[in-house]
Order: structure tokens, then sequence, then C-alpha cells
DNA sequence: AAAATAAACGCAGTATACTGACCATATCGG
DNA sequence: CCGATATGGTCAGTATACTGCGTTTATTTT
């Protein structure tokens, strides 16, 4: 006991002196950002609950309805997101028969992703709610905000692009 | 392999009737604040490659440095994240001797949690490096743009900040 | 005081998102 | 043509971040 407290009492002497009066958690950018990627998740979630369909599951399913065939290299930098995660996610869509995979003829190393009708139906029934999740992100700013907000956000993201093995490469 | 093709080019024609000139991938608020997400952890790892810590890792530490002996779940507030998240993580710095926990003598149903002296010790010689990767990630925009997107996102952060078992509420 | 409710924690399960290692197939230089 | 290199995919492992359920302990209500 006695022995714990003075090791507590060392350790916050420590911090105080090291850390006091440091830039605070929610003054860090990345903080917020990580917080309001959460939220968007939850609105996305609330909103498409009937559907049971994450957003990174709905991103996919909207880039293979304009990209019907496409590999999951090329599939991964349209969404931003590692190859490793793309296959992981590609499993579970195809397992609840909303995505098919095949070979591709001509390099025998590539597969290839497509909707199924039923995938493709149901992204189309989920667009409307997928849009009210993003709307009621962003409400709360003006619309003068909200494009700024988008510029900046946009810029942020293609000037540290090269960052992560998910670089990002929309078509 | 005629029963594949007819199935794909019906799920195409349904995309493109049912989902056609929608909203891109890249213009959706949630989207560029994941990648944004992603891009800070990318960040942050680099810059903090040599201690092994994840940033929600120090965000935790940071806490408990200015609140030593704080509960599980008010440690989870503070964070903007799940209890059982807190948990994980708090778990880990403990396997590594960066924290310590300890049951509350009055409740017996609360979990205290503290820094080592070693935890610490790390916390204040990361915190350079950390606020390196804070710097990089708002780089590409001007001093005041950052304070702009900086009070957008607060406010969208607090807006919103219902949703989700991860609510956030800083002291 | 007993019963009902609430709070704190834990566990199992699921999904995202990576790293590092490995294998199969393509491509390219000599 | 053949060895080196590059590319696409997979697998194992780790970390974040939840949901839902159950258990223990406090508190509140009757």
């Amino acid at each position: 006991m006695a022995k714990h407290r003075s090791e507590t009492t060392r350790a916050s002497l420590i911090a105080s002196r090291e850390n006091g009066d440091r830039l605070p958690l929610w003054s860090r950018p990345g903080y917020l950002i990580r917080r309001l990627h959460q939220i968007h998740h939850a609105l996305f979630l609330d909103e498409c609950r009937t559907f049971r369909i994450t957003p990174v599951q709905y991103g996919l399913l909207t880039v293979l309805s304009t990209r019907p065939g496409i590999d999951q290299v090329t599939l991964a930098a349209e969404l931003g997101i590692d190859r490793t995660n793309v296959a992981d996610v590609l499993a579970r869509l195809a397992a609840r028969g909303l995505v098919r995979r095949a070979s591709a003829e001509r390099d025998k190393r590539v597969k290839l992703a497509f909707l199924t009708v039923e995938g493709a139906r149901l992204t189309g029934k989920m667009y409307e709610a997928m849009h009210r999740s993003q709307e009621r992100l962003i409400a709360p700013l003006s619309p003068a905000e909200r494009r700024k907000f988008m510029a900046m956000l946009t810029r942020l993201v293609e000037a540290s692009n090269q960052h992560g093995r998910a670089l990002l490469r929309p078509s």
C-alpha cells in the first residue's frame, strides 16, 4: 500500500513536471478527427441499421456498382484502405451473397469482384439512408462553412495521401 | 459462364439505373474524415515508431498523467471511446508496465488506473514526437485556416457528441 | 429490510485496418 | 531462355472500437 502510494506520487510528479500545461487532448486535430470519424460511423449505422451494412462495406458496394470486375488492389486504392482489409470486407459481402468473386483469365494472380443482382439492389435502396447520414454529420455547419470544410478536408487528404499502405487513388 | 456474365450484366444495369450520377465516394464528408483519420494514425506511428505507442494509447497515458486514479468509465468519457475498448488498451499498457490498475476501496465495482514511473517518463519523452505528428497533419493549411478548421471540427464533435456508446465528456 | 433499479466491469463476438511474411504468377534484363 | 524483380493474393498476428449479455456491487424505492 505505502509502496503503491509512493510510486503513484512519483509518477504524478514526473507527469506534472514533464507534461504540465501542454496541448490538451481535445485541442489536438488528430483526436478531434478520430472522434468525428466515430460519430459518422455511429450516424451511418443509425440510418442504415435495417440493411446491416457498414460505411466501408457500402463504399465498396458503390465502387463495384460503377466499376464491375475490378481487382482487389485497384479496389483498395479507390477506397483508400489496405488490400488485406479489402479481402476481409469482400469475404463478408460474398458470404451474404451481395458480391461475387472470380479469377481473371489473362492474369491468374488477379481476383475480380462483381455485384450480384441482390447486391446492386441493396446498394440502390440504401442510397437515401447513406445520404441522410452524411447530411446529419455536417448539419451543424452553414452551407458556406460546409463547402470550406469539405475543401479543407480534401486538401489535407490529398497533401498527405502517400502515408500508410492504404494510399487513396480515386479514378 | 454464360450464367455469370448475364448476372453481372443485370447487376450493372440495376446499379447504373438506381445509382448513376450520384454523390461520388470522395465528395462524401464521412469518407474524407475516415481517410484523414487513417492518415493521422500513419503520421503518428511514423513519428512515434521507436516508442511503440499508438495514438489512443498515448491519449490514455496523457489523461492518466493529469488525472491519476481515474476509473475506467470516466477514462472512457475523457477519451471519447467505449469502456470495453478502454479496458483493452489498459490491459496492453499494464502488460508493458506503463500503467497500474487497482480496485477502489469505497466502491468494489470500480477499478482505478495509474501511470507507473516508467509510464510517466515515456509519456513525457513522447510529447515532442506526438506534437510533430499533429503539426504535420494540418501543415497544408495556413495558420488562419487551421484555426477555422479546428473550430469547425470542435463544433461538429460537440453537436453530435451524443451518438454511440463512446460519448465524449472532457473535464 | 426487501425488491427493483442502476452502475461498473468483464467476456464473447464482430468489423475495420493495418504489418510482416509467404506463395504464385508476370514481366523484364541480360 | 533464365534469373531477378515486381505484382496480386493470402495468412497470421495485433490494435482499435464497438454490441450484447451476464455478474457483482450500490443505490433507490417500496
